[in-house]
RNA sequence: GGAGGAGUGCCCGAGUGGCUAAAGGGGGCGGACUGUAAAUCCGCUGGCUAUGCCUACGUUGGUUCGAAUCCAACCUCCUCCA
């Protein structure tokens, strides 16, 4: 039961397009047995699978390492499963938590695997034979306790189970494990072992946290005679060390609808300079050659490379159009010209029809989020209504602060600005 | 089932009758400096129809002029014993 552990590659030369071009671009940390992953990836297409589980309506920053993995897979001619936990949602990872989840309603991960959808089906092909969206309720929901027990409970012991770090962790911390989050790690090994046995998938990726969850799956599918592989993907932190995919607003999603094509961008765009090089071998398809030429930039140039890096990402996860969208934004809004592009903000004109406070249009535009931190935010001088500095909380919107095209910019901080537009 | 311990704001954590919207730290946001970066320094960090009002220290009741703080019951968790 042993696995090989290889954090990084320098002494392995792969033969197979696949893993060479993952190395390459930095997304490996450990694999169970490189060798022969490569040679199956070079002896012809097989099947992955990453996990997702179905917590909200939408994916997030921290979803994109794997889903990006995936899309490279597909990319060298491999088969992609994207498995949503329908079926595991309802228990709760509890790898490295200090609290166990809310579980959540069906109806809830109904709408959230939904949401989920519409992202994939933007990153990946997936027409017949060519990759697929999986939920693993499909075969969670069928097993009986018993069944359940006999056919797999035999293959787990809890001595094994109980030196897995996220199980440890969470007993040295004194915290609650249930029997209910216990046995998550069997449901993951289960489900790698189904979807090779109906897809006939061999290789799990996941991040790191997930390693001993993976290794699980494939030590099950070595005893039931099949040979399965496991990757795992780096942590990614910010170069200040923080794990990155947070801002203002709380998580960077994927989905439009929770965070726009503007704010998304604008996340890339705000990058740590450092952070730069890493982040365009893993979030976008540009060639390496070109990436190490952006890399090479320097101080106030490296600002390029970051346009580029912020376009290219949200054209993947958005699509070209609302990437360009995005860039035109953003260059007339902090090039000080605003106008030409699409507001970024679009309000009902009769909003205006009775007297619109700052206030008020500065939570309508979600800058913030209640009355009180807009009013904060105008005491601290962070407000700027038409590029000048708003200091009355009580300052009104007014026929006269609109520009030709009932228009008006709105800017929170230095980075936050928005077009608002009347329509 | 028994004994003991714990549950505080986004997170960690202090607080054991009024001076507590609750120390301190982290995180986050805003300001200055810059390059829409980092580092540094300063400020803010429950809500509202706002010189006041409402909500908040596991839950529900009680004592008190007054409770995060005292009492009771309950819930959840931890440790030891059976």
């Amino acid at each position: 039961m042993k696995h090989t552990l290889v954090d990084t590659a320098h002494c392995f030369t792969p033969k197979s397009e696949a893993l060479q071009l993952l190395i390459d671009r930095g997304f490996l940390h450990q694999c169970t047995d490189l060798e022969a992953l490569d040679e199956k990836l070079r002896t012809g297409p097989i099947t992955a699978y990453a996990g997702f589980d179905a917590t909200a309506d939408s994916l997030h920053v921290g979803h994109l390492l794997p889903l990006m993995t995936m899309r490279w897979l597909q990319k060298t001619g491999h088969k992609p499963i994207l498995l949503v936990g329908g079926g595991t949602t309802r228990v709760g990872d509890p790898s490295f938590r200090t609290e166990s989840r809310p579980l959540l309603d069906d109806t809830q991960i109904e709408h959230n695997l939904a949401g989920i959808r519409t992202t994939v089906e933007r990153l990946f092909d997936l027409s017949e034979g060519q990759g697929q969206i999986v939920n693993n309720a499909e075969w969670l929901d069928e097993f009986r306790f018993l069944e359940f027990l006999r056919d797999f409970g035999t293959h787990f012991t809890v001595n094994r189970m109980m030196t897995f770090d996220s199980v440890r962790s969470r007993l040295e911390a004194q915290q609650p494990l249930s029997v209910l989050e216990f046995c998550y790690m069997m449901l993951q090994a289960v489900d790698f072992v189904e979807l090779n046995q109906r897809f006939g998938c061999t290789l799990q990726i996941g991040g790191s946290d997930q390693w001993g969850n993976i290794v699980n799956g494939v030590d099950l599918g070595r005893r039931s005679g099949s040979q399965l592989f496991g990757f795992t993907l780096p942590l990614l932190t910010t170069a200040s060390g923080s794990k990155m995919g947070k801002t203002a607003e709380g998580a960077v999603w994927l989905n439009p609808s929770r965070l726009s094509s503007f704010g998304f961008w604008q996340f890339w765009r705000n990058a740590d300079d450092a952070d730069v090089p890493r982040l365009l071998k893993l979030f976008t398809d540009l060639p390496l050659g070109e990436i190490d030429r952006l890399s090479s930039l320097q101080g106030q140039e490296l600002n390029e490379a970051k346009k580029i890096l912020a376009t290219q990402v949200t054209g993947i996860v958005h699509g070209l159009a609302a990437a360009e969208a995005a860039l035109q934004q953003g260059e007339a809004l902090f090039s000080g010209q605003e106008d030409l592009s699409q507001p970024t903000h679009e309000l009902p004109l009769s909003l205006l029809a009775k007297p619109l406070g700052l206030l008020d249009l500065l939570v309508k535009t979600g800058f913030a989020t209640t009355n009180s931190e807009a009013r904060r935010l105008i005491r601290g001088g962070g407000v700027r209504l038409n590029s000048s500095i708003v200091l009355e909380e009580t300052r009104m919107i007014s026929e006269g602060d609109l520009k030709p095209g009932e228009r008006l910019t709105l800017a929170v901080g230095k980075r936050r600005k928005a077009l608002v537009g009347f329509v």
